[in-house]
DNA sequence: GTCCAGGTCGCGC
DNA sequence: GCGCGACATGGA
């Protein structure tokens, strides 16, 4: 018997559910999906007691008075911790207490286009944990979006664990999981290619207690040292660790990959190709909020 | 068949 | 520190 509980968090505002929801591919990479019609975010979660929930998060409010509903789907009664549990989760993926003002006073100096961020714009969608943020950005790397689907997808169907109304569902996978499957699984099975190992070794590396991953999104470390921590993961790159450094609220770093490089070329380089060097230079006066700089311009030319 | 993707590693200089 | 080839995989 399937019930639903209402939970309702109340965001910072201002707050753009929509703008949020779909900020990036995560909204469509597996176990979370975006229904663009309902302005629904659905996700199947593994609470940490092991109960397999399935949560529609949706807008329950305004840009200026933020309210966002999630409705549980789940088996059984719902504790307080349990609900507890969700709304930090759902809070984290929304980043709901993140203080974007600073970057939006820079946006106003500028003026047109740029008071347009001020509106909510930057808060991009997050995954639950560090562990699974940090395994999707490995399997975007040397790839096209849909080779990245495909091996998230595999993770969550063979890794994760179901969700009980519908099995066909899984949540995304604990480093447990990933790290207790045998090396042939990230290979023969879910076919990540030379990613397998990388992968797998991270998780190993989470389980060991040799390397908090969690811990890192309450750290104090200095951006450079942070970034530091993220490179010694293997398959983590310059490009993947500023990517890291924006899912953990740090945005000095400029993800420099195809998509920047050629972003960057077009509209400041006449079409002529910039070093890596010059073309973040583009971004250097934005200081601590270059990567939601470039984010914006990028969003902004794309409407 | 060949090229290469929202890169990274390991090596040699 | 910097340049360069190799790397699995599947779509273009």
């Amino acid at each position: 018997m399937t019930h639903i509980t209402h939970l309702t968090i109340a965001p910072r505002a201002p707050f753009d559910f929509r703008l949020t929801a779909h900020s990036h591919g995560w909204a469509g990479l597996p176990p979370t999906s975006w229904d663009d019609k309902k302005g629904v975010l659905q996700r199947v979660k593994r609470l940490r007691d092991g109960k397999v929930v399935r949560l529609s998060i949706s807008d329950a409010g305004s840009v200026e008075a933020p309210r966002v509903a999630i409705a549980v789907e789940h088996a059984g009664a719902l504790s307080s911790e349990q609900e507890t549990e969700i709304e930090d989760m759902v809070g984290r993926i929304l980043r709901t207490d993140e203080d974007l003002l600073p970057f939006y006073a820079l946006c106003q100096e500028r003026g047109t286009p740029w008071t347009r961020a001020t509106e909510g714009f930057g808060r991009l969608l997050r995954s639950p944990t560090l562990f699974e943020d940090a395994v999707k950005t490995i399997c975007t790397t040397n790839i096209q979006w849909g080779g990245t689907l495909r091996m998230v997808q595999g993770l969550v169907d063979v890794l994760g664990a179901p969700y009980p109304a519908d099995p066909s569902l899984h949540a995304f996978p604990t480093p447990q999981a990933v790290a207790a499957a045998p090396p042939e699984t990230f290979t023969e099975t879910v076919r990540l290619g030379y990613r397998g190992p990388y992968v797998h070794a991270l998780a190993q590396r989470v389980t060991s207690g040799t390397f908090d991953l969690e811990g890192l999104y309450d750290s104090d470390l200095p951006t450079p040292a942070l970034r530091k921590e993220l490179l010694s993961i293997k398959g983590v790159g310059a490009y993947s660790a500023a990517t890291l450094l924006m899912l953990l609220g740090r945005y000095d770093y400029l993800a420099v990959d195809t998509e920047f490089r050629q972003f960057v070329q077009e509209r400041y380089f006449d079409g002529h190709r910039p070093s890596d060097a010059e073309a973040r230079a583009v971004y250097d006066d934005w200081g601590a909020w270059k990567y939601l700089a470039y984010w914006f311009e990028h969003w902004h030319a794309s409407r």
